[in-house]
DNA sequence: ACCGGTGAGTAGGAAATCCGGACTCACGAT
DNA sequence: ATCGTGAGTCCGGATTTCCTACTCACCGGT
């Protein structure tokens, strides 16, 4: 969590320093399904209980969770992603998608996840602009701040 | 990187497995920017020595890189993205917009990427099968192997 | 009133990782 | 002969994680 010294200003790395922990992604991929209570959450991810409650504190302190109070009497509480939150779903089914192609070989899914179209869902990420899907060779960095040397096949 | 008891089977679990520890998908990023060797590595991630090494390691067993030499006299090596490898990098550009957006909130941004198409790539995440932009209340997830459960919206 | 159960965490100490810096080894250049 | 580079390894100390247990507040049954 320590702010290495990260010598390349990038917003993967500052992404990642948020929501790259371990069980952090986890803990979203929870809250959108609707399993926002903790002991949902140490049960479901299997992780440690101190340990969760770190992620928590720092998903909501990010803005990416929010912490709601659903029965006062009993005090509990409950997470529920925020817009930002939200805006991550699409990063975890591609890499739902991915997993399903390289680490199971498409067979025996543990989940599927429908589109409201009526398909199953396969997510494609795709240029807005010109809505194709986004293949490696179609891409070129252009790096806009200093401490960025691109040398490969896709260097500007 | 010890299989916790997560006890709940899950793509999206298995494949932060592989590139969800400190450093991996930074890595990812690099080789696929063509910066593969090793003190380039280190130098634009920040990361010890000692510890990429071993990301090396287990992402080249995972078949996520390759490790080509590319002088023999002077024995020098880079390592350089899989098929598998590259097709985490949507996974990378969907992460970059959401930190561009969230993170640096649309101002100096560090770096651009083109699309072939002529425009900046803007990543959208879209159903393979009608083409519309994943949302999340448009889908809903059907778990298929015990140890799921589901409340929320989103549930089947 | 007592017992057990649930939800939401805290506490403590051992185990595993990470970190920074120094070190190696093989070469090539000056 | 010395310097520099690429690709790591090694070491000891700092930091995190992990596991187990514990708390506290409440509810529901008997």
């Amino acid at each position: 969590m320590a702010a290495t010294k990260d010598p390349r200003p990038c917003s993967i790395a500052d992404a990642l320093a948020l929501v790259g922990e371990k069980y952090s992604l986890l803990v979203l991929r929870e809250v959108c399904l609707g399993n926002g209570r903790f002991d949902q959450l140490v049960r479901n991810i299997g992780a440690p209980r101190d340990i969760l409650a770190t992620r928590l504190r720092r998903l909501v302190e990010a803005g990416i969770l929010t912490k709601r109070m659903y029965s006062e009497r009993p005090q509990r509480f409950e997470y529920r992603p925020t817009q930002a939150g939200l805006e991550l779903e699409p990063v975890l089914m591609t890499l739902k998608d991915w997993g399903d192609r390289h680490l199971r070989k498409g067979t025996d899914l543990p989940m599927a996840v429908e589109h409201v179209c009526g398909d199953e869902l396969v997510p494609v990420v795709t240029c807005r602009a010109c809505g194709k899907p986004v293949r490696h060779e179609d891409l070129t960095a252009y790096p806009q701040a200093p401490g960025w040397t691109v040398t490969g096949p896709t260097a500007a």
